[in-house]
RNA sequence: GGGCGCUUAGCUCAGUUGGGAGAGCAUCGCCCUUACAAGGCGAGGGUCACAAGUUCAAGUCUUGUAGCGCCCA
C-alpha cells in the first residue's frame, strides 16, 4: 500500500471501474425476494448541486449501497427537472445580451435556445453526481421532458380535466410583472419591508362627513368598488349602505359593513379593491362589488381608469396620486408603516394579484385520500414531527394555479376554435376529433408549472402509464430523501398524484433532511456570498478562485466588496482538499434530525483524518500479512475473541441506526469502533500477539476478518477508500476481483458474541489505563520500563495477569510485574486500582511524592462526592422502598466499590505521607 | 394571530421506555514509540436557559417565563 492516503487518485480508479462493470445498475439482484428503490429528487437540469444537494445524494447513496450489499433489487433512480422559469430566465438573460429578447426570435427558436442551454450545461449535475459517489443507475436517467414522461404529463392533465378536477377560470392570481406569468401562491415570498400608510380623506355623498381610510397601495384606489367598515363599529355604523365620492375617479361607490375589517387598524375604514387584493376579492364576492382591473400585465395603469394616470408605472402612479390627493388637500396623513410585501422568488419584483384566466386544479378531493395516506401510517414521516406541517397545509390547501405564461415546459394540452371554445385532448388529432374536422383549432399558450411533471416523477420515471416491470417491480419506491422546504411544492403532490394515477403512495417513508447552512448558521446563498460547492471540498481551491467564484455573475454587484472580506476572513488560505470520502463521512455525522446543521470545515478535517486513520491501519494489517497464509481455523485469544465480539455489537447497531434513518449515530458507531477500538486497543494488542507463535495465527485471521467486514460496514458512508483498501486485501489474500460494491452486508454471528472475552479485555484496559495514568500524571517518560507490583487480587486476577503477562509487559511498558502476598510489604508507591486489586509503582527514584500525595487527594475528592450522592440515595427511604430492586442494588454495589477504592486510596495516601 | 422547533463543555452537536452528564473540534501537559505528527499517551472544562410541578429519582415527563429560529396567515 502507498504510504500516504491520497483521495484524488483512488476516487479517480474506482468512478470508472464502477461504472465500466456496470455495478450501479438496478437490475442486479433481480431474483431478490426484496427490492429497495429511491427516486432522486431531481435537480434542475441546468443548474449545479449545492451542499444540500451534497448532504441528500451522500443519504441516499448509503441506504442505496447497503440495500445492495443485503442482497436487495436497488434501483436509485437519476434524472433532472426542465425547471421552467428559472431556465427560461437563464437563457433570455444571455440573449438580452445580445440586445434579443424571447419575443424577437419567436417561440420555436427560443425552445431550441432552450434545449441548446440544456445540452450545453445539463451535465453539470451529472459530473458532480459521479464526482460524489452517487451509486445511480445511470442507465435509466430521465428528464421531465423527455417524450415519455411529457406523455404521462398530458394523460394525468386529460384526464384530471375529464374528471372536472382541473378547470379554467378567470381567477384573481399571483402575478409576476417582470416574468410576465402567474406562479403559484409558494412562489411568492411575502416579507416584511418598511413602508407607508397613507390615511385619505373620502367625502360621504350627499353629506358633509368624511371617512379616512388607510391604505399602504394608494394607487388601487383607482379600482375601488367599495368601503369597509366594521358591523359593530359605532363610528360608522349610520353610514353603512351610504356611498362616497370616490376622488379622482370621480366614482360613486358603497360603503359596506364586513367583519372581514379589523377596527383597531388604521381608522377602522377599509378601501375594498377586489381586482388587486386577495381578501378584497373575497369580501367583493360575498358584496357582489364589481371588479375593476386597473392595471396591465406589466404593471401600468390601464384604460380602465381616468386617462391622467394611464400608461403610468404603478409606483409611478402612486406618487402622482399621492401629489393629486395632496394637492385637494385629501391626505389627512401619512405615516411610516411596516407591511408584508409579496415578492416573486426568482424575480424579486412586486408581485401583483391579477385576474386573469388560467388553469386550475381543484385539489381538495386529491387532499384527502392524500392525507388520509398519512393518517393511516401508509406513508411516515421522519422525524414523524413533519406530518404536523403537512397536514396544517393539506387541511387548508387552495386550489393550484398551474398555468404559466411562459414558453419553457410542458404545453397545456388544450386547443382553442375561433369562439374560444377549447377541447382538452392528448393531441391535437383528438382535439380535432372532438372539435370536427373543419374547426381550425390553435394550441393554448401556456406552459405547466415545472411541479406538475416533478409530481408525476416517481411513476412517470418508472415508465407510466405503460405497465413496465420496473413499475411493478419498484413502486411504490422504498423512501423519499429530501429537504422539509418542498414538503408543499413537491412532497405532497407526489403523494396526491402518486394515488390518484399509480393507485398507491409514491413511498413508504420520507425522511425529511435539515437544510445546510454555514458556519454562522446562514441560509447558503449566492446573493450573501456564503456558498460552498461540495467540489471545491473535494479537490480543495485557492483564495483567489474562490473569490472569484463567489462575486461573479451577481444581481448585486455592490455586495462584491463585503463578501470578499467576508470569505478572506473565513478561508484566509482558500479550502484544502478533503477528497470525496471525508465529505460524505462529514454530511453522515451530520444527519441528525435537527432542523438546521451547521457546516463547519473543522468536521471535514477531523473526517479526513480519519480516512487515513483507516488508511494507516490497514496498511499495518496488510504488511503484517504479506505473503502469509491465513489459517482460518486458527485457535483465538480472548483479544480475537473480544474485537470480533465488538464487532458484532456494531453490525447490529449500524443496522438499527440504518433503519432509524440516523446515520449521524451510525457513522459516530463506526468511528468509535475503528478508531478506537480497531486502532487504539486492538492494533497495539496485536503486536505482542503476532510475536508469539501461539498466538500469532488466530491474530491474523482476526486482524483480516475484522478489517474486511468493517470496510463493507464502512463502504456505504466511504465507498472510495474502502473499495481501494479491499482490493489491496484481496491482492493479499489472493482472492477474487470481486468489488467491494458488491460484498455482501455481514451479518451479525452469534456464535462470536463472547461476554467472557469482552471482560478479561475491560481488565486489561483497565490495568493499562491505571499504569498510564500514573505515567501521563507524574510525567514519567511514556518508554521507561516500571517495576510493577501487585497486591489484593483474587483468583481471577491472577489468572488474567499470567495469560496476559507479557502482553501487559509490552502495552504498558513494564519491566516486570510481581505479586505481592497481604503479608508482604510494599515499598513507597504511587497507586492504581482495577476493582479491587492494587497496582503499585515504586516512587523511588522515579516519582515525587508530593506529585503522588496530591494526585491521590484529587482522587479522592472525587470519589467522596461520589460517595455521598450514593448514600444520601440509599439512606433515603422513600427511595429505597420506592425504587425498583434491581435499582437500589446497582446503587449498593456503586456504593461499596466506592467505598472500598476510597478505603485503598486513603491508606495509600496515609502510607506514603507518614515515611 | 395560528403552527412547529431550538436553548447541554470555549465551539459544533449526541443523549432512544426517567436511574452515577457524552463525542468531535479547541485548550493544557508529555512524546518523532517502525501503521498513522492528518499521530500517540494523559489532563482540565458543564447549577443540562430560568422557574414551578409530577416522581423515591428529571437533561429526559407537565406547565409557565425569557431568548432565538422556521413555516403559514
Amino acid at each position: 500500500m502507498e504510504k500516504t492516503y491520497n483521495p484524488e487518485l483512488i476516487e479517480q480508479k474506482y468512478r470508472e471501474l464502477w461504472e465500466k462493470g456496470d455495478l450501479f445498475s438496478s437490475s442486479a439482484n433481480s431474483s431478490s425476494r426484496d427490492a429497495f428503490s429511491i427516486v432522486l429528487p431531481p435537480p434542475n437540469v441546468t443548474g449545479s448541486l449545492h451542499m444540500g444537494h451534497a448532504f441528500q445524494h451522500t443519504i441516499m447513496d448509503v441506504y442505496t449501497r447497503y440495500n445492495r450489499s443485503k442482497g436487495n433489487q436497488t434501483l436509485w433512480q437519476p434524472g433532472t427537472d426542465h425547471a421552467g422559469i428559472a431556465t427560461q430566465m437563464v437563457v433570455e438573460r444571455q440573449l438580452s445580451m445580445q440586445n434579443i429578447s424571447r419575443h424577437d426570435l419567436g417561440r420555436e427558436k427560443f425552445t431550441e435556445k432552450v434545449w441548446d442551454w440544456k445540452s450545453q450545461s445539463g451535465g453539470t449535475i451529472t459530473s458532480q453526481m459521479r464526482r460524489l459517489g452517487a451509486s445511480v443507475d445511470w442507465d435509466r436517467e430521465r428528464f421531465t421532458m423527455d417524450e415519455s414522461l411529457s406523455q404521462a404529463v398530458r394523460k394525468v392533465f386529460v384526464e384530471l380535466y375529464n374528471e372536472g378536477l382541473i378547470y379554467r377560470g378567470k381567477r384573481l392570481v399571483n402575478w409576476d410583472p417582470v416574468l410576465l406569468t402567474a406562479v403559484s401562491d409558494l412562489e411568492v415570498i411575502s416579507k416584511e419591508e418598511n413602508g407607508y400608510l397613507w390615511h385619505i380623506r373620502y367625502q360621504v355623498a350627499d353629506s358633509d362627513e368624511v371617512l379616512v381610510v388607510a391604505t399602504t397601495r394608494p394607487e388601487t384606489m383607482l379600482g375601488d368598488s367599495a368601503v369597509a367598515v366594521h358591523p359593530d363599529d359605532e363610528r360608522y355604523q349610520h353610514l353603512v349602505g351610504q356611498s362616497i365620492n370616490l376622488p379622482l375617479s370621480n366614482r360613486k361607490i358603497p360603503i359596506i359593513a364586513d367583519d372581514y375589517v379589523d377596527m383597531e387598524f388604521g381608522t377602522g375604514c377599509v378601501k375594498i379593491t377586489p381586482a388587486h387584493d386577495f381578501n378584497d376579492y373575497e369580501i367583493g364576492q360575498r358584496h357582489s362589488l364589481e371588479i375593476i382591473n386597473v392595471l396591465t400585465h406589466d404593471a401600468k395603469i390601464n384604460s380602465n381608469a381616468p386617462s391622467d394616470y394611464q400608461d403610468l408605472d404603478r409606483f409611478e402612479a402612486r406618487k402622482r396620486i399621492v401629489a393629486d390627493l395632496e394637492k385637494q388637500n385629501l391626505i389627512e396623513k401619512i405615516d411610516p408603516h411596516t407591511l408584508m410585501v409579496p415578492r416573486g422568488d426568482r424575480t424579486n419584483s412586486i408581485i401583483e394579484p391579477y385576474m386573469t384566466d388560467q388553469w386550475f386544479v381543484k385539489v381538495k378531493p386529491l387532499a384527502e385520500p392524500a392525507i388520509e395516506a398519512v393518517k393511516n401510517g401508509s406513508i411516515r414521516f421522519v422525524p414523524e414531527n413533519w406530518e404536523k406541517t403537512y397536514f396544517n397545509w393539506m387541511e387548508n390547501i387552495e386550489d393550484w394555479c398551474i398555468s404559466r405564461q411562459i414558453w419553457w415546459g410542458h404545453r397545456i394540452p388544450a386547443w382553442y376554435d375561433k369562439e374560444g371554445k377549447y377541447y382538452v385532448a392528448d393531441s391535437l388529432e383528438e382535439a380535432q376529433i372532438q372539435a370536427g374536422s373543419d374547426v381550425e383549432l390553435t394550441q393554448d399558450d401556456d406552459v405547466l408549472d415545472t411541479w406538475f411533471s416533478s409530481a408525476l416523477w416517481p411513476f412517470s420515471t418508472l415508465g407510466w402509464p405503460e405497465e413496465t416491470p420496473e413499475l411493478s417491480r419498484f413502486y411504490p419506491t422504498s423512501v423519499l430523501v429530501t429537504g422539509f422546504d418542498i414538503i408543499f411544492f413537491w412532497v405532497a403532490r407526489m403523494i396526491m398524484f402518486g394515488i390518484k394515477f399509480a393507485g398507491d403512495v409514491p413511498f413508504r417513508d420520507i425522511y425529511i433532511t435539515g437544510l445546510i447552512k454555514d458556519g454562522n448558521g446562514q441560509k447558503m446563498s449566492k446573493s450573501k456570498g456564503n456558498v460552498l460547492d461540495p467540489i471545491d471540498l473535494i479537490d480543495g481551491i485557492n483564495l483567489e478562485e474562490l473569490l472569484d467564484k463567489r462575486t461573479q455573475g451577481m444581481m448585486q454587484p455592490k455586495l462584491a466588496e463585503k463578501i470578499k472580506k467576508q470569505t478572506q476572513k473565513e478561508f484566509p488560505n482558500g479550502i484544502p482538499s478533503f477528497g470525496t470520502d471525508a465529505i460524505r463521512f462529514t454530511f453522515t455525522a451530520l444527519a441528525s434530525f435537527g432542523r438546521d446543521i451547521k457546516f463547519d470545515l473543522k468536521r471535514v478535517e477531523g473526517y479526513r483524518n480519519f480516512c487515513n486513520k483507516l488508511w494507516n491501519a490497514s496498511r499495518f494489517v496488510l504488511m503484517n500479512l504479506e505473503s502469509k497464509t491465513i489459517n482460518h481455523e486458527a485457535a483465538l485469544s480472548s483479544q480475537d475473541k473480544w474485537i470480533l465480539s465488538r464487532l458484532q455489537h456494531v453490525k447490529i447497531e449500524v443496522q438499527k441506526h440504518l433503519s432509524d434513518y440516523r446515520l449521524d449515530l451510525m457513522s459516530q458507531t463506526l468511528y468509535e469502533f475503528v478508531w478506537h477500538d480497531y486502532c487504539d486497543w486492538y492494533l497495539e494488542l496485536s503486536k505482542p500477539l503476532l510475536e508469539n507463535s501461539q498466538t500469532k495465527e488466530g491474530c491474523e485471521s482476526t486482524l483480516i476478518k475484522v478489517l474486511t467486514e468493517t470496510l463493507v460496514l464502512l463502504h456505504p458512508i466511504i465507498p472510495f477508500i474502502t473499495e481501494e483498501i479491499f482490493e489491496q486485501s484481496q491482492k493479499i489474500l489472493s482472492k477474487s476481483h470481486d468489488k467491494l460494491i458488491s460484498q455482501p452486508f455481514p451479518e451479525m454471528q452469534n456464535e462470536l458474541v463472547d461476554h467472557k472475552a469482552e471482560a478479561e479485555i475491560d481488565w486489561l484496559k483497565d490495568f493499562i489505563l491505571g499504569i498510564r495514568k500514573i505515567r501521563g500524571e507524574m510525567n514519567l517518560s511514556p518508554g521507561k520500563p516500571l517495576p510493577c507490583f501487585i497486591k489484593n487480587f483474587s483468583a481471577q486476577d491472577k489468572s488474567f495477569i499470567e495469560s496476559n503477562r507479557s502482553i501487559l509487559t509490552t502495552i504498558a511498558k513494564l519491566d516486570s510485574i510481581s505479586l505481592l502476598s497481604e503479608t508482604d510489604e510494599e515499598e513507597e508507591s504511587a497507586i492504581a486500582l482495577v476493582g479491587e486489586m492494587k497496582l503499585l509503582i515504586p516512587l523511588a527514584g522515579l516519582i515525587d511524592k508530593g506529585a503522588e500525595q496530591e494526585r491521590l487527594n484529587k482522587e479522592i475528592e472525587k470519589l467522596l462526592k461520589l460517595k455521598s450522592q450514593f448514600s444520601a440515595k440509599l439512606s433515603n427511604e422513600k427511595f429505597v422502598k420506592g425504587a425498583p430492586e434491581a435499582v437500589v442494588n446497582n446503587e449498593k454495589q456503586k456504593l461499596a466499590s466506592t467505598e472500598s477504592a476510597l478505603n485503598d486510596l486513603e491508606s495509600q495516601l496515609e502510607k506514603i505521607s507518614n515515611l
